[in-house]
DNA sequence: TCGACTTTTGTAATCGATTACATCTTGCGA
DNA sequence: TCGCAAGATGTAATCGATTACAAAAGTCGA
């Protein structure tokens, strides 16, 4: 089978353009770059070179004369995350509208992939970098701040004077899936955690146990089920909770799919959602609203936070930034749908408040 | 609040670590490139003032000097689905192995964005590209392959001679679908497309109606829903199926997303799954094993596909590219789960076979 | 110790753009 | 028409590495 040969395109350089222009490569390079600057015959003389050739600007020449890459790396710990995967959509709209490319760093929820995007770091591949980890990647020598690139920290906040967080109300967010759950009458807690190391667990967790306090309650009041952020824990979560005696009827779970595994295991043992046991998730993930019942949870405004994440970047990129913009907090969005309910239990007190 | 500057490293050149280490730059790019041209003991000089200093190559000056980006573009229809995200999960791990970048390039499923990611290739800021289109992105007045960069097709196929298609066997596992469906005692189908336009969604279709002719069916014996890859798709169809008086009960699904929305509308009405209509859907997605019941369906091995198109890319890239590499077509599995099951119906002609 | 040959290292050109500075044009008032 | 300022364009340095070629150092046998 004969192929064609895929290399076969000469190269335009800069100076071929002038040549057939008539001109320098300064002036052709000013047309490009600073329109105003040259006369208007001459601009003419030199678009009409540029289309004739095909000329493109070698942009790695480009980029080692100006010290400007228009390239962001964006960090995040599971790239099949529909959650990462949304907050990225958001930070390429926002990204791409100023002409600058996206370098993912992927580490596939692995620690040790890390380092090969602190040494893309250090190479100045990027001109800033948006992290999606909670923490700050390093290399075993050295850590990310080390590049002198400006960094902001996206989804999960890293405590660290010199980087801005663009993140959710986590916590406030969580205290009031507890205040919900105890306004239907809830007694009982249950907590599907998320990867236990990470912040956005602690935040998440922290909120929950705040929101026990803030109800009434005590640590006695409610079991915590360790896992990670994926259907399985909400599947190893419902074993444990069919095993129980005196089961919770309240559940929060720190992200949907964990909720959605829940959910699915103790149906199959014909424990009924929600007359039985309620369940809030977290995130608002596209699928929430497609399983059997549809799951009541808290919508993060992820496209959002992409959207703002890039813009502190950005900001701070361009040396535009202002204190006021340090931090943004987003709110989120309890969506009410039909895994919740009242208690229907003998104990019930009728405490049943219809909002929060 | 005062913050930190975040820009104060002194940037170190290769000049600096020559003069620390008493020789000249022409011997520490060798030390760092070709380790073994160099004599130990300078070899050692050198080693121990990149560790003082924390030399790293600016690696912009290094892609003009070398021509090589180290750098593959990625273009897909939409980073929030599943499917892709998988994929480029599979892309990711070969490419980061060979120590190659990945730039995105996100369409979004709006054509208008490609003319972007045809400009980046036409510059040079990648040594090859991998398209998830199946088409080659155009920015107006020129089209990706003139970029002279290898390029790899991958998910979707494109008639093109100069590019290799690695892909799964989507025909044939659509054609298989039906003759599944057929095998169980269907005899009226009903097939929810994709995104018309799409080569994906011809070829499924293609395969679709291949299997209903395999199984000595006609047009006849089909109504075909169309829509595009995402859930409402399902929803539609389901509205459509229930106005029906004479409903199919074969459903085959051009992808999970739109089998789950079918599913869950259908049931909403007290339609049984799979007593009532046996659904079928194509992806494998993880959620497809967490609906109720869960989904039959065929896996695509999308991390593998992944790997596999980027090690034809690099192949490519390498010049190592042997004919017999050129084109890859790997196979689905069919998943049998619970949304399909045997005709209940009168004029079932009890032809169940077990697999096909 | 000398010379021929090999190995190691250095010098300077190069990749392809941008841009500081120099030089040449142009426009305009006297 | 001349002179001068403002504007347009050109020349050449520069970004920071790699690498062809030249030069120096080392090896070894006679």
């Amino acid at each position: 089978m004969s192929r064609k040969r895929w290399r076969s395109v000469k190269e335009i350089r800069i100076a071929d353009v002038a040549r057939l222009a008539g001109v320098s490569t300064a002036t052709v390079s000013r047309v490009l770059s600073e329109p105003g600057k040259v006369r208007q015959k001459t601009h003419d003389l030199v678009m009409e070179a540029v289309r004739r050739s095909g000329y493109i600007p070698n942009s790695t020449a480009q980029k080692l004369r100006t010290r400007r890459t228009m390239n962001v790396l964006v960090v995040a710990p599971r790239l099949t995350n529909p959650v990462f995967a949304e907050v990225l959509r958001g930070v390429d709209d926002e990204l791409t509208q100023s002409g600058y490319g996206i370098i993912i760093g992927n580490l596939d929820n692995r620690r040790e992939r890390e380092a090969r995007y602190v040494d893309l770091a250090l190479s100045r591949q990027v001109d800033g970098i948006l992290l999606l980890t909670g923490y700050i990647p390093e290399n075993g020598t050295r850590d990310m701040r080390e590049s002198g690139l400006p960094i902001v920290a996206i989804c999960a906040a890293i405590e660290d004077d010199t980087i801005p967080n663009v993140v959710v109300q986590d916590r406030e967010a969580c205290r009031r899936a507890v205040e919900y759950l105890a306004g239907l009458g809830h007694r009982r807690f249950g907590y599907i955690s998320g990867t236990p190391s990470s912040i956005i667990e602690r935040e998440r967790f922290q909120g929950f146990r705040e929101g026990i306090e803030a109800a009434g309650f005590s640590h006695n009041d409610y079991v915590r089920w360790e896992g990670t952020f994926v259907f399985s824990t909400g599947v190893a979560a419902a074993e444990s909770f069919l095993t129980m005696k005196d089961r919770p009827t309240g559940i929060f779970a720190a992200c949907d799919e964990s909720a959605i595994g829940f959910i699915k295991r103790v149906r199959e043992e014909r424990v009924r959602v929600p007359q039985d046991v309620s369940v809030i998730g977290f995130d608002g993930i596209e699928f929430a609203d497609y399983t059997e019942p549809t799951l009541t949870t808290f919508r993060q405004p992820l496209h959002e936070l992409g959207r703002a994440g890039a813009d502190v970047l950005l900001k701070l990129i361009r040396n535009q930034m202002k204190p006021e913009d340090w931090d943004v907090r987003l709110p989120l969005t309890l969506l009410e749908r039909d895994t919740t309910g009242p208690v229907l239990h003998k104990d019930y007190k009728s405490l049943r408040r219809s909002t929060i």
